[in-house]
DNA sequence: TTGGGAGCTATTTTT
DNA sequence: TAGCTCCCAA
C-alpha cells in the first residue's frame, strides 16, 4: 500500500459530506447527532460505519447497526455496502426487532421458551388480551363495565402491557409498579387508572398464556435478552463482545427497553453512536420516549452532541415555515434548519369551502402541475387521519389520476393472508398449544357450524386434558353424528392430512390445504367481494414458494423483511403523516388542517401533534401546500392554527377554486371506484 | 346455536 | 372502507 493511500481513502469517504457531518461519523465515545429533517441523517451514519471500518479497522461484521423499519434497515444495508463497496451488507445490520429475534433464538430458555418458538404480532396480542379480559369478566374478578367499549378496553389493555414491558417490568411486579405511578400522579385520569389496573392484573397471565403456547410478542424479543444482560454479566459479555461500536438511526423514537439494550452492548468500549431528531418524535402514542435523546448528554457526560442544521432538500420558504411552528416547541433540543438554496415558491395556503371542494380542489392541482411536467410520483398528499383520503380517492379517480395509497394494509396483516398461513400453523404442530390461535382462527371458515358454544367446549376439553384444541376438537367429535360433525371431521383430516405431507413447495401445501379445507372455494362463491381476498392468495402462494422453511416464512410473516419494497412509479402518493416520515417528494398537499382536526384534540401530547406538522411540512422539496376547509361534516372550522404561525413572507394565501378554474382536469359523474381502478390497470 | 344482515363508528401504527 | 356488535330467523 503507498504511503497515506490510507487517508486518500478516508477523505474520499468524507468528502463529499459537509464539516459537521464529517465531523461526527469520525467522532469516537458516546455521539449524538441532532439531525434536523434533510440534512443527510443516514448518510452521516453510513459515514460513520465507513470511517470506523477504514479508518479504525473494525470489522464489518463488528459492528452492530439498528433502525425501526424494514424499510430504513434494507436502505442502510445498500449503502452501507456500496459505500465498502462490499457484496453483502454486514451481518448485524437489522431492525431492533430483528436484532433481538436472534438472540433470543440463540437462548430461547431466558423467556421461558423452546426452540422453534412463534413471533406473534400485536393482533395475536390483543386476541390474547381479550379472551383473558373475558374470562376475568365472567369470573367476576374484573369490572364488566368501563365507561368504554369492550374493543377499545381490550386494545388500551394490550397496549399498556406491552408499555409495562418496554419499561422493563416483569409480570410480578406490575401491581406495585402501576400503584406506585398512580401514587406518584403520574397516572392520573380516571379511565388511564382502571386501564393500567387492568394491564398489571392480566399481565402476569398474557405471559404464561405466551409461554405455555410457547410464542413471544414484540416486546419479549428484546425484553428478555435485556433483562438476561442486566441481571447476568457473564451473559451480557457473551454478547457485547461481538461487537466494536454499536449506532442508532432515529434515536427519538427509542423506548426505555431499546435504550437499556444499546446500553449493555456498548458499555465496554463506550462507543454508541445514535441519530435522530427529537423535533421528529410522533411516536409517543406508542412508547417512543424522546426525553431520551434529549437527555443523551446527561447520560453520558462524556459524549458529544452534534447538530446538522444544513438542509439539502427543502426551499428556503418550505423551511422558514416548519421552523416557525417549531419554534413554539420550547423543550425541544435548540438548531434551526437552514439551506443554501433560495426561497422558492412561497407555500400555498388553500382555502375551501367544504371536503368535497377541496378533494376535487387538490386532484385538479395535481392534474394541472402534472400537465406542467411534474412526474405523478413526485406528489404526495399527507393526512392526519387515514379516513381523510377517501373523498381525495374519489377524485382522483373521476380527474384520472392514478394514484396508490400507501400502507393501506400491509400484506402479512390482511386476514386472508393470516388465515392460509394458520392452516399451514396448525399443520405444523396440530397437537401442541402453540397452533391454539391458528385453529381459533379457521376452524369455522369457512362456515362449519362451530360457533361459541361449540368452541367452549374444545376449550374446556383442551385444558382439562392440558391438550391442544385441535386434539381437544377430535376427541370431542368422536362418535358424533350429524352435519357439523361431518364437516368438523372433514376439517381436521384435511388438517392431518397436510401435517403428514412431504410436499417440499410451501405454496404447494398451502395451496393443497386452502383448497381442500373449502377456504379457496368460499373466496371464489364471494364473486367481487372476494376477488381482492383471491389476489392476495395467489400472491402468497407463490411468494411462499421463496422461503425454504415454515419457521423462516412464519418469522418473515410475523418482523416482515426489507425485500418488500414496491415503489411503484407514476402514482401520486397518498398516506398518513405519520407514514411520511423519512420520505420526501418534490410536490407536497397537506390536506385537513383546521383546528377540529389538525391539530387532534385527542392527542394526549399536544407537542406531538406539532412536530407532526413540522414532519408534514418538512417532507418538500420544492412546493409545499397545506389546505383546510370551512365546513367538514357539516361543522364549521377555522384554519389550524399551525397555518397562522407560517410567516407572512413564506406563503402565499387563496381559495383552493381559484386553482380548480383554470385546469380541465374536472370529470363528470359519479364513478364505480372498482371497475374505475381496472379500467385504469391499478 | 349459528349464521348472516343491518347498523354503527372510526387516531396516528415502524415491529 | 372495514371491522365490529347486535339482533333475529332458521
Amino acid at each position: 500500500m503507498a504511503p497515506g493511500s490510507r487517508d486518500v481513502v478516508v477523505d474520499n469517504h468524507l468528502s463529499g459530506l459537509t464539516s459537521s457531518q464529517a465531523e461526527a461519523a469520525r467522532q469516537t465515545g458516546p455521539v449524538v447527532v441532532l439531525a434536523g429533517a434533510g440534512t443527510g441523517k443516514t448518510k452521516t451514519l453510513v459515514a460513520g460505519i465507513v470511517d470506523r471500518v477504514v479508518k479504525r479497522r473494525m470489522a464489518p461484521d463488528r459492528i452492530l447497526a439498528v433502525t425501526f423499519t424494514n424499510k430504513a434497515a434494507g436502505e442502510m444495508k445498500t449503502r452501507i455496502a456500496a459505500a465498502l463497496n462490499i457484496a453483502q451488507a454486514p451481518y448485524w445490520v437489522g431492525t431492533f426487532h430483528a436484532h433481538g429475534r436472534r438472540q433470543l433464538r440463540t437462548d430461547p430458555d431466558i423467556a421461558g421458551l423452546r426452540p422453534g418458538f412463534d413471533v406473534c404480532d400485536s393482533e395475536d396480542s390483543t386476541k390474547i388480551v381479550r379472551r383473558l379480559l373475558e374470562k376475568a369478566i365472567e369470573a367476576g374478578v374484573m369490572n364488566a363495565d368501563d365507561g368504554e367499549t369492550f374493543r377499545k378496553r381490550v386494545k388500551s389493555v394490550s397496549s399498556r402491557i406491552a408499555m409495562l414491558k418496554e419499561n422493563m417490568v416483569l409480570p410480578p411486579d406490575a401491581v406495585t409498579w402501576v400503584e406506585g405511578r398512580i401514587a406518584t400522579d403520574a397516572i392520573t385520569e380516571g379511565d388511564d387508572i382502571m386501564i393500567w389496573r387492568d394491564a398489571a392484573v392480566l399481565y402476569p397471565a398474557y405471559q404464561a398464556m405466551l409461554r405455555e403456547s410457547n410464542r413471544a410478542d414484540f416486546a419479549d424479543l428484546l425484553l428478555w435478552p435485556t433483562v438476561t444482560m442486566l441481571r447476568d454479566e457473564r451473559y451480557r459479555r457473551d454478547w457485547a463482545d461481538r461487537f466494536d461500536c454499536v449506532l442508532a438511526d432515529e434515536f427519538q423514537d427509542v423506548n426505555r427497553l431499546q435504550f437499556l439494550w444499546l446500553k449493555c452492548l456498548s458499555k465496554d468500549h463506550n462507543e454508541l453512536f445514535v441519530v435522530g431528531d427529537d423535533a421528529q418524535s410522533i411516536y409517543g402514542w406508542r412508547g417512543a420516549n424522546v426525553r431520551i435523546i434529549r437527555s443523551f448528554l446527561k447520560e453520558f457526560p462524556t459524549g458529544r452532541l452534534i447538530a446538522l442544521e444544513q438542509n439539502f432538500r427543502s426551499t428556503g420558504h418550505i423551511l422558514s415555515a416548519a421552523n416557525a411552528v417549531i419554534s413554539h416547541d420550547t423543550s425541544r433540543l435548540e438548531k434551526t434548519l437552514y439551506t443554501a438554496s433560495g426561497d422558492g415558491e412561497p407555500v400555498d395556503i388553500l382555502r375551501h369551502t367544504g371536503s368535497q371542494d377541496e378533494a376535487s380542489g387538490i386532484a385538479a392541482e395535481i392534474g394541472r402541475r402534472a400537465l406542467e411536467g411534474v412526474p405523478y410520483e413526485e406528489m404526495a398528499v399527507l393526512y392526519r387521519f387515514n379516513h381523510l383520503s377517501r373523498l381525495l380517492e374519489e377524485s382522483l379517480l373521476r380527474a384520472k389520476i392514478p394514484y396508490e395509497l400507501v400502507n393501506d394494509t400491509a400484506f402479512w396483516q390482511r386476514a386472508v393472508v393470516k388465515d392460509a398461513l394458520a392452516f399451514l400453523r396448525l399443520t405444523c404442530f396440530p397437537y401442541e398449544r402453540q397452533s391454539d390461535e391458528a385453529f381459533r382462527r379457521i376452524v369455522n371458515q369457512p362456515t362449519r357450524g362451530i360457533g361459541a358454544k361449540a368452541m367452549a367446549t374444545f376449550e374446556q376439553v383442551a385444558d382439562e386434558e392440558a391438550i391442544s384444541l385441535y386434539d381437544a376438537a377430535e376427541r370431542t367429535v368422536q362418535g358424533r353424528t350429524g352435519k357439523a360433525a361431518d364437516k368438523l371431521r372433514g376439517f381436521l383430516d384435511v388438517i392431518l392430512k397436510g401435517a403428514r405431507s412431504d410436499e417440499p413447495s410451501l405454496g404447494e401445501r398451502l395451496r393443497a390445504l386452502v383448497e381442500e379445507s373449502g377456504y379457496l372455494a368460499m373466496h371464489q362463491a364471494a364473486g367481487e367481494d372476494g376477488r381482492t381476498a383471491l389476489e392476495n392468495l395467489h400472491e402468497l402462494l407463490s411468494l411462499a414458494n421463496e422461503f425454504s422453511s415454515v419457521e423462516e416464512l412464519f418469522d418473515h410473516a410475523a418482523l416482515g423483511s426489507e425485500s418488500r419494497d414496491d415503489d411503484s412509479v407514476g402514482r401520486v402518493k397518498l398516506m398518513t403523516i405519520h407514514g411520511s416520515k423519512g420520505l420526501e417528494f418534490g410536490h407536497v398537499f397537506l390536506i385537513g388542517w383546521e383546528d377540529t382536526l389538525f391539530p387532534s384534540r385527542t392527542n394526549i401530547d399536544p407537542a406531538e401533534e406539532r412536530r407532526l406538522a413540522y414532519v408534514a411540512l418538512t417532507r418538500g422539496r420544492q412546493r409545499v401546500s397545506v389546505s383546510w376547509c370551512e365546513f367538514r361534516r357539516g361543522e364549521q372550522a377555522n384554519p389550524s392554527c399551525f397555518i397562522d404561525e407560517i410567516p407572512l413572507q413564506a406563503r402565499r394565501d387563496g381559495w383552493g377554486r381559484d386553482l380548480r378554474r383554470r385546469t380541465a382536469f374536472q370529470g363528470r359523474g359519479v364513478v364505480n371506484r372498482q371497475a374505475q381502478r381496472e379500467a385504469m390497470g391499478f
